[in-house]
DNA sequence: GGCGTTCAAATTGTTGACAATAATGGGTTG
DNA sequence: CAACCCATTATTGTCAACAATTTGAACGCC
């Protein structure tokens, strides 16, 4: 049954999320040289699929690879985190505005239940900055696909968010402000519910710009060693 | 001395490059169904790099591909076009905004030098719109490198542009109006002159706003059949 | 003692053959 | 006559061996 799940993909849409994941959980540590032997006998693959999984994740900015010379878990800087912030901050203002002018009204019922299930997690583990993270990313997924807008979804679910998260499971606290977060969470969703696109794409902006300060303000504190 | 130049890239690279300008250039017909022996002989590649390379291409959504069925052209239909506008207009806004802040004044000069050669290019050759595609290119190649936001520029260099070139390609009329775009170069890189970034992200989301329109206002009076 | 050069080993890139799967066409049956 | 089933075929996915290149270190030279 579980094997029905992986039968249909390839081995090589296998070893692609197998390395993705792990390279977004942290066990393949940003700047470490891996060879694809080493790679192979890890994830139990071959060496022609390990290629093509590698050449599209060099091509989604994952990892760099040199010819002859191997290949690299790539390692954002600090400044070159934030300037992902940046991106995603016009990026998901853009998604917020087109979901507002293209969400159902079940997907925007379903979005306001996924807050109130948010909050409750919060309630319950205070502190477990997990869920939140995990909460957040969930907000997030819904709004890029809710845009319909399929290229924008594809750009920040496939390309920015895992580069985001790959630090997020870094820190382990997604910027530790798990109300606050909360709070913005839901005047966006009632913007989008009134159908205020330009203000949904305010909220929205305002909201990552937030996030953004954060973990500038945690870089400055010394708080965050990239 | 033609050869050294590919021969320090791999033969995957290679493959990656020809189907792109391929499939950009309109060789490759959107919705085409190309099988990989014929994409071998028809370059002169083995299959291992050419499906790497189509891995590759797949992950930046060029081509989509199904288990034992074949690849594809991914066709885009007129309104994914124009939403690809939508995502340049706040993309390429805050790249023009980090631009206005970071680009030296060398490269600023530079700038400004390129658009009297692309005047310059219009008027010997006027009506031909290729020049004129081929400096706006330009132009906007520079402002995203300008960013020096690295995933920025990558995501327009590596994605959308092609995308958006695809169909400049195969409209052949670039929007098809030469002069006014050049005036509203100018005015960014004025903009951008002065370190004015609030103003060159304004001009810039004008810009390309002006350049959606238009392409819808064709789509309506059917000219272009996507 | 430091630096350049050269050689060897390990790793990557490539190739061709093999196996598995989906599309297709013909045959049979209701 | 149409619809369904089955086998064939062509195509894709996978594998293991071969060739090319970089890197590292040892050696000799300045």
């Amino acid at each position: 049954m579980s094997q029905a799940t992986v039968q249909t993909q390839t081995r090589a849409d296998e070893a692609f999320d197998c390395l993705q994941t792990a390279i977004v959980m942290g066990e393949l540590a940003p700047g470490e040289k891996i060879g694809e032997v080493e790679l192979c006998s890890r994830f139990n693959l071959t060496r022609g699929p390990l290629r093509e999984a590698l050449g599209r994740l060099e091509s989604r900015g994952l990892l760099v690879r040199r010819p002859h010379a191997g290949v690299k878990v790539v390692s954002v800087s600090a400044s070159e985190l934030l300037e992902l912030y940046r991106i995603r901050e016009v990026m998901e203002g853009l998604a917020a505005r087109q979901a507002a002018e293209r969400m159902t009204d079940d997907e925007i019922a379903d979005l306001q239940a996924t807050l109130d299930s948010h909050e409750r997690m919060i309630e319950e583990a205070q502190g477990q900055a997990y869920y939140q993270a995990e909460g957040d990313y969930d907000f997030h997924h819904r709004i890029a696909t809710g845009s319909r807008n399929t290229k924008l979804a594809q750009m920040l679910l496939g390309d920015l968010y895992y580069m985001v998260r790959m630090y997020r499971y870094r820190l382990s606290t997604s910027a530790g402000r798990p109300h606050l977060a909360l709070g913005e969470h839901r005047r966006i969703v009632e913007a989008i519910a009134q159908r205020d696109g330009e203000l949904a794409e305010f909220l929205m902006k305002r909201h990552i710009n937030a996030a953004r300060l954060n973990i500038e303000k945690k870089i400055e504190e010394g708080a965050l060693t990239i």
